[in-house]
DNA sequence: TGAATACAGATTGTATACATAACGTATCCA
DNA sequence: TGGATACGTTATGTATACAATCTGTATTCA
């Protein structure tokens, strides 16, 4: 069917985004995912404009579609803001969540955790963004879903370079951030407003150590490289 | 110029809804727009999506485009939302603002000033939401622009109502309002981060004293209808 | 040699025609 | 008379052809 080849065509761009198989700031090429999906022109153009809403793409006049950069400064105003929106999500979500919505987020929970035992770090990446987003519609507030949409989306590409496999140190963090969302959907369901709001910043605090100690790795050992390995090296 | 009608339409589009001339949850007639603009179904749809992506439409499987509603579950949010995404933004506008973003800000204001004096309603609250906006780039933060900018759509729908012509009351409410931008600006510049929050709020609850003043309206006097004017007035 | 320009190819934007799906209406049958 | 179904109309989605714009390259002239 028709419809099926474009929903998958959306969904494959967001989720190689996401992985970074499609790096920040790398411009589409609109001929090759047409023949790719077996679309014509219009229908992926389209996928185009709803994904540069989303925040995935930027487009330019005359100008194909690019990737959303991960720049310096809003890399910056990721980590600034990031504690707040979810914080302030979380809150909501725990006093406006619907009966019927907990039976999903505890869906996404199980697969977030069976990806993480079968050591499938893209999987859990993108499961873990699914989680996120879930608690974001569980708010019910379309304001803030906006700015928590697009946290998600640089939070998880991020993400993509440090679920890789680790070591054991890194399994004990992922240990705990499986058990953080079992407390969080406990807290949800309970409309424990304030219990999800320590839950979530102690979670994103484990994220952020996470991905600080990716942008900032120990150093190298300075005595290793000999100095014919320096010559050799470029 | 083709591109000219298309962003006209555009652009017009925008202002029509945050004018209520099309009022929230009613759906566009594509054929319509595009003969009203000269141009063809493909750039008319592609607005349609560009404005749903911005959270002006709505867009459903196999259905038109909806003008975003206004429902009190949302107005709640709104209420509840708007002072800490203002008050961040404009925080973050302070400290982060770059200096040729003044001028243009500066412009903005004294259109608005001016189109008060002359009583244009209308324009005022246009010119009022491109103030804000302006703030929220200048604070160069894409997570908290996404909310603002749809707070602002809500706002500045929610404020055709009451800038209307009014008491003299009224008259005091919106010289108080134009004094708490210049005050703004004066704050950006300086990059006084404190104080623009505390003018941030001080402004926001002017604004929200105005819009619930307008929900919840004084009573009509209890003994003005007699009993036939009320026989009569259904 | 270097810069400017003109051209060719590729990419992006638009118009139109066609396919498909939703909707209202009228007709038919129980 | 009530409801259901079949049909026609409208609206929405897709494909394709054409127009405009951009980009890189080669050629020309100072």
């Amino acid at each position: 069917m028709a419809p099926d080849r474009k929903t998958q065509c959306l969904e494959d761009l967001r989720m190689r985004i996401l992985r970074q198989e499609i790096a920040p700031g790398a411009d589409l090429d609109e001929a090759a995912i047409c023949a790719e999906y077996g679309l014509s022109r219009t229908p992926v153009r389209e996928i185009f404009q709803r994904l540069a809403g989303e925040g995935y793409l930027t487009q330019g006049q005359n100008r194909g579609p690019k990737v959303a950069s991960m720049d310096l400064p809003v890399m910056r105003m990721f980590f600034q803001t990031a504690p707040m929106i979810y914080a302030n999500v979380a809150r909501l979500a725990a006093e406006n969540r619907r009966a019927d919505e907990i039976a999903p987020l505890k869906a996404t929970q199980e697969e977030f955790r069976a990806a993480n035992e079968a050591g499938d770090a893209g999987s859990a990446a993108l499961l873990n963004h699914r989680f996120h987003r879930q608690i974001g519609e569980m708010a019910h507030n379309p304001y803030l879903l906006a700015s928590l949409n697009r946290m998600l989306i640089d939070h998880t590409r991020l993400s993509q370079t440090f679920y890789r496999p680790a070591s054991e140190d890194e399994t004990a963090r992922v240990r705990a951030a499986i058990d953080h969302h079992d407390a969080m959907i406990a807290a949800i369901e309970a409309h424990d407003a304030d219990g999800i709001v320590d839950l979530t910043i102690e979670h994103w605090n484990l994220s952020r150590d996470r991905l600080e100690r990716f942008v900032t790795p120990d150093p190298l050992p300075l005595d290793v490289l000999s100095k014919e390995d320096r010559a050799n090296a470029v």
